[in-house]
DNA sequence: CCCCAGGCCGCGC
DNA sequence: GCGCGGCATGGG
C-alpha cells in the first residue's frame, strides 16, 4: 500500500459518480431534502438528530454482511410498527424484534445485538457519544460499526475500510501489499487532511463504485478507477 | 443450482 | 493473532 494515493482515487471516483449523499435515511426518503431511496441531496450536519442517529444506528447493525435492499425492508417493518425511537424499540418483545427485521437476515441475532447496544447509546437524555474502544467493547459492535457511527453519527474523521474498500484496495495494489482492516483503516487515515465531509463522501463514492464496477465479480468495462488499478491491467479493460 | 451482500462472535490453534 | 463455522434473507 506504500504507493497509494487515495486523492487521486477520490477525483477519479468523484467524477465519474457525483456527490452521494450518505447515511441514507430511509424514513426521509422523498421528504425535503432528501431523495426517493432517502439519500440527502447536499451534506449531512456534523452531528445527527437523536432520530436520524437512531436510524443510521439501526440501519448499520442491520446492514451487517446485508445488502442495503434487506434492510430497507427490515426499516420499513419497524417503522410501520412503530419502531422509531430508544424507548419504543427496548418496549419491544426480542421475538416480536426478531420477526420484524426478518428480511435482513440473521435476524435472531441482530435483534439481540440491537437491545444490547441501545442503551449504550442512547441516554434519557439523547445520544451518548463513546470513543472508539468503548464501542469496540459492546456485542454486535465490531471495527465497522463502529466506524460507521463515528463518522456517520458523531462526524468524526475515522475511515470506514469495509469490504468494499479493501475489496478495491487489494485490487488497486495487488493481493501481496493488502493489509487487514486496520491497516487499510491506517492507511487511508494517515494520508487524507482531517475533511469530515471528504471522509463521509469519500466511503460513500467507494460503496457506489464497489455496486456498479469492483464487486465480487468485477466488471470493469468503464471503471473510472482503472487507470490507478493493477488488476484492471490485462483484464477486460 | 450457485454466489453474493456496507460483519461479528466464539472457538481452536 | 489468524482462520473457520455459524448466523439467514432476497436478488442475480
Amino acid at each position: 500500500m506504500a504507493d497509494f494515493f487515495p486523492e487521486q482515487l477520490y477525483i477519479f471516483l468523484q467524477e465519474a459518480y457525483g456527490p452521494q449523499g450518505w447515511w441514507p435515511l430511509h424514513s426521509r426518503r422523498g421528504e425535503a431534502g432528501f431523495d426517493q431511496r432517502g439519500y440527502r441531496n447536499g451534506p449531512s450536519p456534523a452531528t445527527l438528530s437523536p432520530d436520524e442517529a437512531f436510524e443510521v444506528i439501526i440501519g448499520a447493525v442491520l446492514t451487517q454482511n446485508t445488502n442495503w435492499r434487506n434492510v430497507e425492508k427490515a426499516l420499513s417493518e419497524l417503522f410501520t410498527a412503530g419502531i422509531n425511537s430508544p424507548e419504543s424499540l427496548l418496549a419491544t418483545n426480542p421475538d416480536l424484534l426478531a420477526d420484524l427485521i426478518r428480511p435482513s437476515g440473521y435476524f435472531r441475532q441482530k435483534s439481540g445485538r440491537l437491545i444490547t447496544i441501545i442503551p449504550h447509546l442512547f441516554s434519557p437524555h439523547g445520544l451518548t457519544e463513546l470513543s472508539r474502544d468503548e464501542l469496540l467493547a459492546i456485542q454486535g459492535i465490531g471495527p465497522e460499526t463502529a466506524d460507521t457511527i463515528l463518522l456517520y453519527v458523531y462526524g468524526r474523521c475515522f475511515f470506514i475500510a469495509d469490504l468494499y474498500t479493501r475489496r478495491l484496495l487489494m485490487r488497486l495494489v495487488g493481493a501481496d501489499e493488502m493489509g487487514n482492516y486496520e491497516e487499510v483503516r491506517d492507511c487511508f487515515e494517515s494520508r487524507l487532511p482531517n475533511d469530515l465531509a471528504l471522509y463521509r463522501e469519500f466511503h460513500a463514492l467507494i460503496v457506489r463504485h464497489g455496486k456498479e464496477h469492483c464487486s465480487a465479480r468485477p466488471r470493469c468495462a468503464g471503471c473510472p478507477a482503472a487507470t490507478l488499478c493493477a488488476y484492471a491491467t490485462g483484464h477486460d479493460a
